[in-house]
DNA sequence: GACGTAGCCTAAAACGTTATAGAGAAGCCG
DNA sequence: CGGCTTCTCTATAACGTTTTAGGCTACGTC
């Protein structure tokens, strides 16, 4: 039947007005009479029209496009956050242009240059590494970035909107509790980068140790990203003489690893070794004993980032704004009081 | 410094070549002289240009753009699809729209239609049911769509190229494998909707089970989307005097259903309750026992997707393929001889 | 009645790119 | 040398929208 898809044009000649009050009729930019909106409307249903936004993309200022860059969208809290994202974005009118960085800061400026040839309004980052995004937006020709908000890590840059947890409080509070159970012997588990909120959980349970006069006891053991080297480093630490009688995992997917190891240690969880984790999904319910663990807010990262974004892209200049949301220890079954090591590891 | 970010335009002019040539040089579209290429190539450094991607959506053929439609992100299978792909339209240099539909269809064709309008090349959708594609490219003033491929559901819908696993066969294995350890009394476990793929693996599950004679012994559950209702749905039926002795979970959310309903009922996995699974992901090796599942190749999901869909934009009309992968049943620790049900059911 | 103002509308110029049609030069064949 | 093809390049017209700069009418005020 139709060749072509209808234009503006068509709604305007058939609404027999001129292009541009059709054009104010579908994106209310200027006050349009009863009569014509009436005829523009009808004509807009019997010709099924509908808006091209690759055209407005180039001629308006707006493309009501937003990037979004992850490490991993695998990991159930990225996916989360954008999952929050999503649908605030879909709410507003907003389409989502999702990339990952696979942790790795030179791709993550790759895509984000992609990101911004697409002319999208604004960013929402959760950068490879504190400075990845500094580093974009600097440079000779540097692309000049839209308004951004970074989300978990890059607390502290400069020039971006930013949304994290309280790490250090949530940090002090799982070494706390640990210490309370008669922990002495904590070691931390973490992925090898130097990451502001990795080093915050670091500080924070330094901060307890050191409270209790145990300064110096934990032992950080840098894994690597993915799960096996993980579990890896932390079976090696479980394999030590001096083998520590709690874990701090300082991501769900660490917090996965030491399981894995406890596992094929044939270590039982919490009366070998105690492990507090880093937020609480629902696959972690399955686990049996309950994970102890550090939930984070991840809907409100989620909203808070759009909130952030939406502000300074109907404010324009202001002054950048940090979010800083709390973290809350749920205590559940697998830690316990620490018992002084009886039995020797076997060899897996 | 610079006002405004250079255009092609400015590039032509430094280089002393035609727009054309530039725009020629930058997308390799037609041929071009040694000595203006060069003089291009040196005038888009010297000016740090970039191209426009809205301004050649508008006027190109191809937006180099694709949409990607899940039901939920937050689902790790999706989650998987969606990196899958992700990496494969990188490599391409297509960006990817992502939107998710919540399993709900008209909300999956409001999404779609948010697509189009941005003159996405093409598709890629689980859709929310078999059929909800095939509606939203009817009715009269339709958006018309762009070449799609569909994932793991809508393996029959027409016009449509469709990637899927061989449910049929890996509801077979399920089945025999409990059927071989001796259960007679099998639940299966699944979210409401009516899908081919779902009813497909109660195909095959029930054909083993009139293999060996048990012909009707199966018990459908329909739970629901959401995990909590999932299990309170299994729940029910393992209180029952005749509950079933085993469980074959038809995703990897009724997986992670089933084990927290045996959890709270107390039940021994498998001593009380088999669980026999369906995926296999990072965080289902952390559950004691490990699960027996049946695993889909979700990584090659992803990839005879985008194969799909290049060979089509490339292609143009050609028939429709349909691509079945297998599923493997990975026989773990959550599936044991069944044996007669000796203590009543607790109350929780 | 002249003037200012508000409300509604229009014509036409962008936006930055790619596609089209064709021009000029060079080479090949008869 | 004329005619043909091939290769490279150019000028210019789109693409579908929003924005700009006014223009017309109606209305109230002096």
């Amino acid at each position: 039947m139709a060749g072509r898809a209808p234009t503006i044009r068509d709604v305007a000649s058939r609404a027999g007005v001129s292009v541009a009050t059709a054009s104010n009729v579908v994106n209310g930019n200027r006050p349009v009479g009863e009569a014509s909106r009436r005829s523009v409307v009808a004509a807009i249903a019997a010709l099924g029209y509908r808006l091209d936004r690759s055209a407005s993309a180039l001629r308006g200022k707006s493309t009501r496009l937003v990037g979004m860059v992850v490490p991993d969208i695998t990991n159930v809290f990225f996916a989360s956050l954008v999952h929050g994202v999503e649908a605030l974005a879909e709410r507003d009118g907003y389409d989502l242009l999702i990339v990952s960085s696979s942790e790795d800061a030179a791709k993550e400026r790759r895509r984000v240059e992609a990101l911004v040839a697409r002319r999208i309004d604004g960013l929402i980052v959760v950068p490879a590494s504190d400075d990845s995004m500094a580093a974009v937006g600097g440079g000779a020709h540097a692309a000049r970035l839209p308004p951004a908000v970074l989300i978990d890590r890059g607390a502290g840059a400069p020039g971006f909107d930013t949304v994290h947890a309280d790490c250090d409080a949530g940090g002090y509070a799982a070494a706390r509790h640990l210490i309370g159970l008669g922990h002495r012997d904590i070691a931390i588990l973490t992925h090898s980068k130097r990451l502001e909120n990795i080093e915050q959980r670091i500080a924070g349970a330094r901060r307890a140790l050191v409270e209790a006069g145990l300064e110096g006891r934990e032992r950080v053991i840098y894994g690597g990203h993915d799960l096996e080297s993980l579990r890896g480093a932390i079976e090696l630490e479980l394999h030590r003489a001096d083998c520590p009688t709690a874990i701090f995992a300082l991501t769900n997917v660490c917090a996965l690893a030491s399981i894995k190891a406890a596992r094929g240690l044939n270590l039982e969880i919490p009366s070998d070794v105690s492990i507090v984790g880093f937020d609480d999904f629902d696959w972690m319910l399955a686990l049996r004993p309950y994970l102890t663990t550090v939930a984070q807010p991840v809907e409100d990262f989620a909203s808070a980032a759009w909130r952030l974004l939406m502000l300074r892209l109907s404010a324009g200049e202001k002054g950048v704004e940090r979010v800083e949301l709390p973290c809350t220890l749920r205590v559940r079954e697998s830690t316990g009081p620490a018992r002084p090591r009886l039995k020797a590891v076997a060899e897996a």
